[in-house]
DNA sequence: TAACAAAACTAACGCTTATTAGTTTTTAAG
DNA sequence: CTTAAAAACTAATAAGCGTTAGTTTTGTTA
């Protein structure tokens, strides 16, 4: 039928992948068929298995890809010299640009983990634990040091994980406004709130 | 092998939609067998159908009755005589106690409509595109009174009704935090924020 | 060009799926 | 008790699934 082209500096795996995440993302991953991953690759299903385990292997490695870059990005925050509001700041703003650029991978390892195998769904779980526990902490820390409100900060770190999952509706109609405006406008609503005093 | 158990003033398919709610949130409508389904019930699978028409059709009936309670309540809203930041924060405190009394049915509403078949899908995405337009008009009319910030009203709307899905988390350990101050948590940081000044 | 490895192909397996057909059991009314 | 309807059952069907086996084609190196 035809083969897979490897883009530049990625191996046949690495199109693999992509070509899922956006399949999984799109029909979901119990929706989506191998024969049709592969049909988006233009290659017979069978062909695929010369270069990966199997589907499951697929979801793991979207999900723990995008779990690494996370914990990653929050261990480097946690270190920088800057006010717990602005490491918080920092921290809604990755969220957002992972969202706009990473949004086939971000939107599987949110909305289709739960369909992983064990043991890496319990270590996927385990790992987002660990991040909402961090970022509790740095709630806590803020609200001890004067600059941020008595709020829950559990209910607080809910709140804002779940806010910039909103990128996924401006996904579909990203036209009549640009990822700063997004993104401003996000962190505005979170840390100052959305009335006038 | 049993018979469906009729609860008080409902029918044995109110029964069956209550339990596949329960199960096409858990694990997922595509996940979820006829068979798994009947399971839960204490019947076989076939006897399911001299009460429902297709495992499709439940999930019609799941997302259009979400879809109803939500848009009856916006309208309700929308009538009230009070302030748009008053109309806002009682759509978010629904939200919530929509997300907290009916989770399973929510959930599902909200992460497994893809699976609707034509024409209810386009249907619902409408009613749903109406939704967000008219909270879009409310804060539109907020920032014209001087009651709101000089926000992106889309991004607002989106940031939060992707906010108030956040309770989807606290239903895991609902135990440390009551639902009025989860609440009245969400509701000041995404009105007033999370930050002094 | 010969030889070897990589990667494509076709065919098929065993399993699960939603659903239908046909039959028996249970329930309710006269 | 008889009867009719409602709702359960068993058995089976056709379609789709991930994956394997075995074979052929393609690409690379000597």
């Amino acid at each position: 039928m035809g083969n897979i082209k490897a883009i530049a500096n990625g191996s046949k795996k690495d199109v693999i992948l992509k070509k899922a995440a956006a399949l999984f993302r799109l029909k979901g991953f119990k929706a989506s068929s191998m024969r049709e991953l592969a049909l988006t690759i233009g290659v017979e299903a069978p062909s695929l298995y010369n270069h990966i385990v199997s589907k499951s292997e697929l979801l793991q490695h979207i999900c723990f890809s995008v779990a690494n870059e996370f914990t990653l990005q929050l261990q480097e925050v946690e270190l920088s010299k800057v006010s717990n509001t602005k490491k918080l700041e920092q921290l809604i703003r990755f969220h957002i640009k992972m969202m706009v650029h990473s949004f086939d991978e971000v939107y599987v390892a949110n909305n289709e983990w739960k369909y992983l195998d064990e043991p890496y769904l319990s270590d996927f779980l385990k790992q987002r634990r660990v991040y909402e526990n961090k970022m509790v902490q740095l709630v806590k820390e803020g609200i001890l040091k004067k600059e941020l409100k008595n709020v829950h900060p559990y209910v607080s770190v809910l709140t804002i994980l779940s806010a910039v999952r909103g990128v996924e509706f401006w996904q579909r109609q990203k036209k009549d406004i640009s990822v700063e405006e997004l993104e401003n406008n996000m962190v505005n609503q979170l840390l100052t709130g959305l009335t006038n005093i």
